[in-house]
DNA sequence: TCCTTCTATAGGTGAATCACCTAATTAGGC
DNA sequence: GCCTAATTAGGTGATTCACCTATAGAAGGA
């Protein structure tokens, strides 16, 4: 018997998950919450062998909930279903100590698939997602200079001028705000664009809003 | 007998949502899927009472599909089920043709409570969205004047010329790809900056984010 | 200590874009 | 038929971008 806890946002989909579940006669639904200080409650059980986590964002607060959970409760293994499957959402939620990924494109065979292998105290990952993992390992492994992609590689100033820029400001703004020339300003987004191999202002503003210096 | 049809881009949480509906011997699912096209066409089918769309976004290709499903298929009813439930974009599926919409805290007894009262005619709406809607409404009557802020007054050009913007072309590639002068890619950015009360690219870039034109 | 690398500063130049306009044509609404 | 909006495109001057170069200082390694 594999006890099984189900924790979704979304109410609906989650007894969903459960309907599909039940229908497994080795499979034993302990809980089906979308609260999450039950989650928490509920997941320390020790009988728990695996916690099914559908999760609808990738916010800080929803990684933070994956690495808590696994920590209060190492026995009980993460399967985390996931409606966006993009590259780097699925980065993050490998990160954040899931054991197993399934994508949006995920049937009720490849669910009750990755719970056995999970039980089986294997990691499972969608094909999709597989791929895309062995992908961005392989790109790493292209480039042995870390490209140094975040805002690390970005000195102060930079971030300064970043987020004067990013409150839209125009560079002769910033200048005045800086006490320096608007080339200056200029040589700054520059070498900005370059370190961070941008094409233009549009993924600027969206590495800026990923990194938290322009607000949404 | 009614007679029922899924749509899910999350296929995991249709097949779960047809396991809910198919424990009650009233409903026939008759079909469940993930893809688009295949949709287009079990939607045709006259047998069908209710269609089930679970959406995940308020995209203008999303809502553009329920209005095309309540075309095709005038007698099939549309319950909309939506993750998001603030009140943009209910009133977003409101406009479109939906006659019911449930929420993401709605439970399985209200999904079954919802499609029965869909069978009888009536509309049906999760009680804090009918209480938003009324909100929403009090609201328009408070503001006699449209504020017309959001994507809908934006022509098709003009989005068409954010959406390729946002994929950081520049103003010469967009008018290579739609076949006009860049005078007038100029031209239709300082109308929508104009028409937005926009300050800077940055707004925009956060304002194409929001409508879901630039994907982050 | 010397050498290298990174940073902050600032300038040059030409192309592209922005921020103001005007304006013709067309389509839709009242 | 009139009015409004959309699409198209041009004019002009200011600003910014995308390439460079260049100097002074700081940090770090051989």
């Amino acid at each position: 018997m594999i006890h099984i806890g189900i924790y979704n946002e979304h109410k609906l989909m989650g007894t969903g998950l459960a309907a599909i579940l039940e229908q497994v006669p080795d499979f034993d639904v302990l809980f089906c919450t979308e609260n999450k200080d039950k989650l928490m409650v509920f997941a320390q059980n020790g009988n728990l062998n695996i916690l099914v986590l559908a999760i609808h964002d990738t916010s800080v607060r929803t990684m933070n909930l994956i690495v808590r959970l696994s920590l209060i409760n190492p026995k009980a293994r993460l399967l985390v279903v996931s409606f966006d499957n993009s590259e780097e959402t699925i980065i993050k939620i490998v990160k954040s100590k899931a054991k197993g990924v399934l994508g949006r494109e995920a049937s009720k065979k490849e669910l009750i698939e990755a719970i056995y292998t999970l039980r089986n105290g294997f990691d499972y990952f969608t094909s999709s997602i597989s791929q895309m993992v062995l992908n961005q390992y392989i790109n790493k492994l292209e480039t042995p200079e870390n490209k140094n992609e975040g805002l690390d590689s970005l000195s102060e100033r930079q971030i300064e001028v970043l987020r004067l820029w990013g409150k839209s400001y125009s560079n002769q703004e910033i200048a005045d705000e800086l006490f320096i020339s608007v080339r200056t300003v200029d040589a700054h987004k520059n070498h900005i664009m370059q370190k961070l191999q941008l094409k233009s202002m549009v993924e600027l503003v969206k590495f800026s809003i990923k990194n938290n210096i322009i607000e949404i």
